[in-house]
DNA sequence: ATATACTATCTTGTTATGCAAGATAGTCTA
DNA sequence: TAGACTATCTTGCATAACAAGATAGTATAT
């Protein structure tokens, strides 16, 4: 899978992810996979700074969780701001998508 | 439009472009833009450099044509390999966006 | 005890590429 | 003689995905 087409697009997977729930980094790498059909897959080297990127803007908040056993987890959730950029991003996907689909010709896209 | 989501979509634009009959660079610009429905727009400064490596790769072949009056054009053709090339990238291409609609799709679950 | 493997977060350096801005040059009209 | 338009091409910048590695706790096996 090349790299070049997830540009710009794992900001909108992350916050679709998160909107559904609660979710902490590394689980994110194999949700991806799953929700995907195994078709996408992400690094955590990736993810982390994307994680910095939706927190700083304001559309994810974070909350740590330090159980009595196990590695502390970092958990997000979606802000309200975070909600509206979703809107925001997936109607961008979908115009770009709808739009390279008529230059291949297929009908109907997105 | 972001710019981010062209990133490795423009080689996969312009083949098709150049697969459907031989172009010169200046006029695929708007070709992008008319196919596209006005949802896709590339600057000439971002053209150039894609169809060197194009060319380069071997996908596609350039032919000047110098007119009596007018600016000298270089049309481009594809080739044999730049077919291949072209099928390559249009799976990978809907694999990718088969991929991301599944997430966009899943209403919440597992 | 120690080695391996797994969970989990985080950082650094590399690389690719789209674009703004500008250079160059010919044509056409006012 | 000026402006707008066609047409190709170059330079320098910003962004983001990733490989690779660092850190650290837990679990199992030998």
């Amino acid at each position: 899978m090349s790299r070049e087409l997830k540009r710009g697009t794992i900001e909108l997977v992350l916050l679709t992810l998160l909107a559904d729930r609660e979710r902490y980094g590394y689980e994110i790498v194999s949700a991806i996979e799953e929700w995907s059909g195994g078709r996408l897959a992400v690094r955590d080297g990736t993810l982390y700074p994307v994680l910095y990127r939706l927190e700083e803007a304001g559309f994810i908040e974070p909350r740590w969780e330090t159980p009595d056993r196990g590695v502390p987890r970092k958990y997000y959730r979606v802000t309200d701001a975070g909600r509206d950029e979703l809107g925001r991003l997936t109607a961008e996907w979908r115009e770009f998508a709808a739009g390279l689909d008529a230059i291949l010709g297929r009908k109907g896209g997105a």
